[in-house]
Parts: C-alpha cells; sequence; structure tokens
DNA sequence: TTACCACTTGGAGCAAACTCCAGCGCAAGC
DNA sequence: GCTTGCGCTGGAGTTTGCTCCAAGTGGTAA
C-alpha cells in the first residue's frame, strides 16, 4: 500500500505519517524502488495510534509503550500499566467533558427561552400596535 | 480575592490568568493598589472559561463567544449557534474516547489473561522441577 | 528522449496555549 | 528606613504536534 492510499483510507496526512515513523512511532516501513510499501504489520499500527491519539494520548506515552513492546514479553506488565493508567486519564477526560456538555445543553435552553420570551414580546407589540 | 487565591482555588496559575485577561477572555479585573482584584464577576467567568476549555473548545472560539456578549442581546442567537456547535463537537470526540476505552479496556485484559498464563506456566515448571 | 508525476529527504516553520523572566512598585513588619 | 513578599508589565521562550518546502529520484507515458 502507497503512502498516498494509507493517507486516504486513515484521514491523515502523507507528512504526518512520515513524521510519525521518523520519530519512531512506527517501524520503519518497507521501500519498493525507494518509496514506502505498507503491509498490514504497518496499518495495524497506525490504526492503533490514531485511537489513542484521538483519545488524547500524547505522543510521548506511545513511544514509550511501543519502546517496550519492542523490548519482548518482560515489559508486557510495565506496559500494561501504562494503558491502565491512561485509561484512567481518558476515562476522567470523558467525564470532564461530560460536565461540559451538560453546561452547555443548560446554557443552549437558556437561550432559547429567551428567544421565545422574545418572540412573545414581538407578538404582543405586533398585536398592540 | 487576589490573584494567588484564584489560582489556588481553581488550580491554574496566575501567568495563565493573566494570559486570559491580557487577550481579552476575562475582562480588565478590576486593581486595588496596582493589584488584581477578582470580584464573583470575574470569578464566574473564570468557571465557564475553564469548564469549557476543559472540554477543549479552542480560546478562539470562547473569544469570538464572549466578543459577541459583550455586544448585548441582538448577539443572542449567535451565541446559541455557536454553543450548539460545539456541543456537537464536544459529544463527537466523547464518543471517540469511549471508542478509545473500549480499545483500552480489550488491550488491558489481554495483557492480563497473558499474565495468568504466564503465572500458570510457573506453577507447572515448579511443580515439574 | 523528454516530460511528468508521485514520492523521497532533511530541515525549517507554524499554531495553540501557555510559561517564564527581568526589572520594577508598593505595603507591611522589623 | 530597609527588607521581604507579593504582584505588576512587556516581551521572549517553550512544548506539542504537526505542516511545509526545496531539491532530488525513479518509474511511466507520449
Amino acid at each position: 500500500m502507497t503512502i498516498s492510499e494509507v493517507s486516504e483510507r486513515f484521514g491523515i496526512s502523507q507528512d504526518t505519517l512520515r513524521y510519525y515513523e521518523r520519530i519512531g512511532l512506527i517501524d520503519a516501513v518497507p521501500k519498493k524502488s525507494g518509496r514506502r510499501d505498507y503491509g498490514e504489520r504497518e496499518l495495524d499500527r497506525i490504526s492503533f495510534i490514531l485511537c489513542m491519539r484521538s483519545a488524547g494520548l500524547p505522543i510521548e506515552v506511545l513511544l514509550e509503550y511501543i519502546d517496550l513492546s519492542r523490548q519482548g514479553d518482560k515489559t508486557a506488565e510495565a506496559r500494561r500499566n501504562i494503558l491502565i493508567e491512561q485509561r484512567e486519564r481518558v476515562q476522567e477526560k470523558i467525564k470532564e467533558m461530560q460536565e461540559a456538555c451538560k453546561k452547555l445543553d443548560y446554557k443552549i435552553d437558556v437561550y432559547y427561552t429567551k428567544m421565545l420570551s422574545k418572540e412573545k414580546e414581538i407578538m404582543k407589540a405586533t398585536k398592540d400596535s
């Protein structure tokens, strides 16, 4: 799979894909006549990274996790602990966002009521005149 | 209320408070002998901003919203529309994060199973020897 | 053969949101 | 009156995560 296909498929830029490879988030992608040729292995990695990034995990943390992965089975527990910590963070963030969402809901509703009452005023004014 | 008290109360730095004021997210805070003296009005604003920021609303958007607020009632609908759009964004983000959380759960569980089976192996090896 | 195109590299640049700093001012307490 | 502490300002610096660019290469099509 070419870089443009991967870029299209995941909706991220080619630059970002190369950037991830450069910093070691993706292992060196095999090349065909100088061009990257992404395989299943790479696609899986990319999909994992994007999922985690979308949840807000910092690149630093993903790097650490992937570095540990490369060191084999003996790091399984450390990796698990990273995931557990990150899950906690994500859950906390979700809660915060739900709070904010409630506040937004409330405010939106207040504006709605405001507009309704304004409309009534106009109706009344129209009738009066 | 002094800036250090506000900083403490909301868990944000004094620098950030001054920064928010500088860019107009908070209106000029009244001063007592050259020092900021935060009142209820300011605290409410700060609490709103922090809530929205924690949900990921960009400062740009908050600035726009607050600018509209300053222009009075005639901007009510525009403001409401901003809130509606942002609520959509937040909800989408929450969904993404919940997806990621699921993936994390799954992975954590996989590591757990892995560790269990490793433990078993050790038990067996111990027994065999 | 030449033109074109997608792709390569290393490095610079950028946007957002802070964060830090130097140098100053004021007010209280010793 | 002097020091200590808190706060002030304007401006520079930092971090994160990309994004853009110039110059070069290799395969393909006219």
